[in-house]
RNA sequence: GUGCCCGUAGCUCAACUGGAUAGAGCAACGGCCUUCUAAGCCGUAGGUUACAGGUUCGAGUCCUGUCGGGCGCGCCA
């Protein structure tokens, strides 16, 4: 519709270019906007007003002169000069309804851009640390990228999904000894787990399962534990611990616990995810950066290129030279690769796998670290461009009109999965994807939770699913719909009839915007939108008592409509029920 | 202290990258079920877009400053 709106106008500016009007070595760009107001027609374009300058004319008579120079066509049926410049253009009735065909031609893939057209884009979301459940603020990043992804998908592009499991580290290691320490009390060892071990139940019962699996072939006493952190702070304290472990059980015993707390919680995750109906094409591991040597190979090169240099024992990664605040470490005095080395090789091979754009969904509190990955990327000669960052705020959950204190290694948050419970997938997705990502959220649970009729989700829904029913009544009744495709369309044309039409054929391009903006919360505003033409032209309309031909015409604007949501719903992730 | 994000109706949030009279839901008030699902519809009320300047035909949107809130500023991940 743009495009053909687009093509007029820029015949009227050659034109305009031939008289002299225009000077003709300027550039145009030509913007037409969806109207607020039906009195303003359909379209609007401020082009008059934008060339009032070069043109050295003002606006309201460039406008006229715009007009006079337009091509006749069918499309537009009338054109109007209003306020300071804007012309108005107001759709040809046929034009209108013509995008009825174009949904029952597409269906399920109408709105949708041409599959696979346009960039590879990769986007990585969620990858929490596997030290624990999900919780609700991994929910909004779960939500928020798979909505993403699917809006980009739906638009035309190539879209991997990706999960980097920090695997390396300390985390997972006191993650691990926290295990070890849970294994030794299921083994009647009265041995304490420190506050800054992980606490959360799960931890306990992976022990009581390694003891079942494993015996009490890793047990240590009492005694040799305590001595060995014994007059040390509480982060010395467990560093200590986490040594003694590797250094009791032996690399492969440590590995026993390591593993059996990585894989056990990576697979809740994963299907924690999986029932939040998001699903990814990989699980890239932090530790295989290690033993692939990518780490070397890209500290190798920074070194060889003068970027990372020596001081005090340790490697710095001069990031200064790419606008950051301060140099930061790459390799400790104690040879150990920061959890920045890992991520200067994880970026880079991401762009080595060819993607034209790789999204990172970080939580808000990583800002500060984009200029250094951006920076590593460009000393290693990759195009910075190409990673672009989405920062997600932090939900703030309340309770009785309460913050509550969110603390991962305490065990105490709500997870993921119970909010699934209280409020359905589709519900909290639906709420999750409302809001902007960089918007600051407020999570209210008693009202996600006790008052789940007023979430927008169910009135989108119900649209749908009324929109069914009607189908459904009209079988009972003997009704023939099977034509309906076919309808003489023309006999549509009132208000409410006419704004369902425009909102229909605004979806391709509400897509297309949204995926640009990387904005999916555009799509639940859009649908809200066409749920309450639906809604409000249900009510004022019996359908199925019409008769025809106006019957077989509302049937068919009513399955567009049907098919619409359906498609739209689909782009965050939420079903489209057909009764409630 | 310094950097990034945010500030819109009582509450939760929109506003098509600078457009015309800033819109929804919830809460409040008043109507609508013998007819396709009332999880619905129609209406009323609610605003100096935190504040002060600036840029221009035009600012919630861009620039500067002030105030308020969140988050960073580790040889943590």
């Amino acid at each position: 519709m743009k495009d053909q709106l687009h093509s007029l106008f820029t015949q009227a500016i050659d034109a305009l270019k031939t008289d002299q009007v225009i000077p003709a070595d300027h550039e145009v760009s030509i913007q037409f906007e969806r109207t607020r107001q039906k009195e303003h027609g359909d379209f609007a374009t401020n082009l008059a007003m934008t060339l009032a300058k070069p043109a050295r004319r003002n606006p309201r008579e460039l406008a006229e002169l715009l007009i006079a120079a337009l091509p006749a066509d069918d499309l537009v049926t009338k054109v109007e000069i209003a306020g300071p410049g804007f012309i108005n253009l107001f759709l040809a009735q046929d034009a209108r309804y013509a995008v009825l065909n174009t949904v029952f031609e597409k269906g399920n893939q109408y709105g949708l851009g041409v599959p696979n057209s346009k960039q590879k884009i990769m986007v990585e979301f969620v990858s929490a640390n596997p030290t624990g459940p999900l919780h609700v603020g991994h929910g909004r990043g779960a939500a928020y990228g798979d909505a993403l992804a699917r809006v980009l998908s739906a638009a035309g592009n190539t879209v991997e999904r990706e999960y980097y499991v920090n695997d390396a580290g300390r985390q997972m290691d006191i993650l691990a000894v926290s295990v070890w320490l849970r294994y030794l009390q299921a083994n009647e060892v009265d041995i304490d787990l420190p506050e800054n071990g992980y606490q959360g139940d799960y931890v306990a019962e992976m022990g009581q399962d390694l003891l079942a699996s494993h015996g009490n072939q890793y047990i240590v006493d009492k005694a040799v534990i305590e001595g060995a952190r014994a007059d040390l702070e509480l982060e010395e304290a467990l560093d200590a611990t986490i040594e003694l472990a590797k250094t009791k059980l032996g690399n492969d015993g440590f590995e026993i616990f390591f593993k059996r707390a990585l894989d056990s919680i990576l697979d809740d995750i994963r299907q924690d995810l999986g029932e939040f109906s998001v699903d990814y094409d990989t699980w890239f591991s932090e530790r295989s950066l290690f033993t692939d040597g990518k780490i070397t190979k890209a500290i190798d090169k920074l070194k060889a290129s003068g970027d990372v240099y020596e001081k005090g024992g340790a490697w710095w990664f001069k990031t200064t030279d790419y606008g950051d605040e301060k140099d930061r470490v790459v390799i400790r005095d104690n040879g150990q690769p920061t959890y920045f080395a890992s991520d200067i090789a994880y970026h880079a091979d991401k762009l080595d796998r060819g993607f034209d754009l790789a999204i990172n969904v970080w939580g808000s509190d990583h800002h500060g670290y984009i200029p250094r990955v951006k920076a590593s990327l460009e000393a290693l000669g990759l195009d910075k461009e190409k990673l672009k960052v989405v920062l997600v705020q932090f939900a703030v959950l309340y309770r009785d009109g309460a913050k509550i204190p969110m603390s991962t290694r305490s065990g105490k948050f709500v997870t993921l999965r119970e909010l699934r419970d209280e409020v359905g997938s589709d519900a909290a997705r639906f709420f999750y994807a409302q809001r902007k990502s960089e918007q600051h959220m407020d999570f209210d649970l008693d009202l996600a939770k006790s008052q789940s009729k007023d979430n927008p989700m169910y009135y989108v829904q119900y649209a749908h699913a009324r929109i069914c029913r009607i189908f459904k009544t009209a079988e009972e009744r003997g009704i023939d719909t099977s034509a309906i495709a076919n309808a003489d369309f023309s006999v549509l044309g009132s208000d409410q009839e006419n704004a369902l039409l425009t909102l229909l054929q605004k979806f391709p391009e509400l897509l297309q915007a949204a995926a640009a903006n990387y904005e999916p919360h555009q799509v639940t505003y859009y649908l809200k939108d066409l749920a309450t033409a639906l809604q409000a032209y249900y009510a004022s309309t019996k359908i199925l008592e019409s008769e025809e031909p106006q019957r077989g015409a509302m049937l068919a604007l009513c399955a567009a409509t049907r098919q619409t949501l359906k498609n739209g719903l689909n782009v965050i992730g939420v079903g489209a029920p057909e009764s409630m």
